[in-house]
DNA sequence: ATTATCTATAGATCTATAGATAATGC
DNA sequence: ATTATCTATAGATCTATAGATAATGC
């Protein structure tokens, strides 16, 4: 809320980064949801946070969960739409993609989303209250994820003798970036060192340089393609990008 | 509660399984505060679940922090003492142990508590509300147990061409079994095939079975003694105090 | 007229305390 | 006398609603 509009105006001034009021409250929830949880965070600390009075978030949201529930999905969209692109890409261009570089550039796209979207998103994931019976379509959106990683996994080690169950452990380490973030103890590199240490389980140290570089082509074509019809999704989203 | 004893009898019948009052509350802490969390569990539910008045819980624990506490400080307490034993286990007994089988046995060992413990404990670490100034004790203690994950994979890999930081991949690999369980996807072997996972990170798949005899008998010394002295846990909160 | 804020508040919690009560054990 | 429960409640929340107010735009 930076310029004038309509509506009565705000007795406090706005320092909350966000291109409308609804992005600012999604803002400061993002930041008080990952650091203090859901329950533990008041509709007035979010009012707070933002500016405005309690009662007005109840303009732009008709329930706390409501709130949460646009985060979630902001969080899992991202990666979702690239990890499908990038497992319907032979279909789409009719040459085959090289499976090493599709866990690779899924893995790495993920990781960067984690690694440096603003607010550690991830860990929406992870409160317990996002188990509850309305979140269900954003959890069925991870599993999703989850099952393109396990497919990928299982293209790339199916000629070879690595654990098929290869996938599987990409989405588990790709996920514990969460937990590093959490804990204060991200590197400039934790999200590609990931992506490597898949390739080597893999059994592809040798060929490691190939893959990095056929896998920074899949983001360029994939993730910029993503990012542009992706406009209409929240700005934190975009943010993250 | 099963004996009667001093005090006002319930007027419900207890079901949690417990040798104390007490320890019936911590459990059913433990079920509520893993599935639900923290702030989202009320001091009622927890008594509910127990078959006692809300107020009653106030005879037992003097706020709901601190059954959080008992409950984080139980969880890292045991895992911790055997990363200890085995981490000082060679100055000990003065012969060398060999560095494979110390990071297995310590990632088996621990990964098999998180997989086999009676509720997911594991996800306490994981609350928002566990960051908070009065827990950084346990915090403290999670991350000794990860400093010693990380002292021995350089160990494993000083002479080697492995990834130097192994042991922090390897905690990251145990610790996303949390989220494994949460998700409902734990399987009988997922904590050894972890640990093997770790191994072949480790460049040693064709050494694995005498990797795992070797990491076999290091837990039954050292988780053995370990489960003896299990009067750790009060020492660790002793030292929180 | 529409929009976005505001004030005020209902009603439902929730944590922790005070003090009564009903057992056991000395 | 000690212990473990109970009833009752204070005081502090917290979510969501009702209705007033102050802007813009037709």
């Amino acid at each position: 809320m930076t310029t004038t509009g309509p509506g009565r105006p705000r007795k406090q001034q706005a320092v909350r980064p966000g291109a409308t009021a609804r992005d600012e409250i999604l803002d400061a929830a993002a930041e008080l949801f990952t650091s203090q949880g859901f329950a533990n965070t008041s509709t007035r600390a979010i009012a707070d946070a933002v500016g405005i009075r309690q009662s007005s978030l109840y303009h732009h949201f008709s329930t706390k969960d409501e709130i949460l529930g646009e985060l979630l999905g902001g969080t899992v969209s991202t990666s979702l739409a690239f990890a499908r692109a990038v497992k319907d890409g032979s279909e789409e261009t009719g040459q085959e993609l090289d499976p090493a570089a599709r866990l690779h550039a899924v893995v790495l796209f993920d990781g960067l989303q984690l690694c440096t979207s603003r607010w550690n998103l991830g860990v929406l994931y992870h409160l317990p209250e996002a188990r509850a019976e309305v979140f269900q379509p954003f959890m069925a959106a991870r599993q999703e994820l989850r099952t393109i990683y396990g497919d990928l996994g299982r293209e790339l080690t199916a000629l070879s003798d690595a654990d098929p169950g290869l996938g599987d452990t990409a989405f588990r380490l790709v996920e514990s970036l969460i937990n590093l973030r959490a804990d204060g103890l991200i590197a400039m590199d934790s999200a590609s060192t990931t992506a490597d240490t898949v390739m080597i389980l893999a059994g592809l140290r040798q060929k490691i340089q190939a893959v990095r570089d056929a896998s920074s082509e899949l983001i360029s074509r994939y993730g910029e393609a993503n990012r542009r019809g992706e406009a209409s999704e929240s700005a934190l989203a975009a943010e993250s990008a």
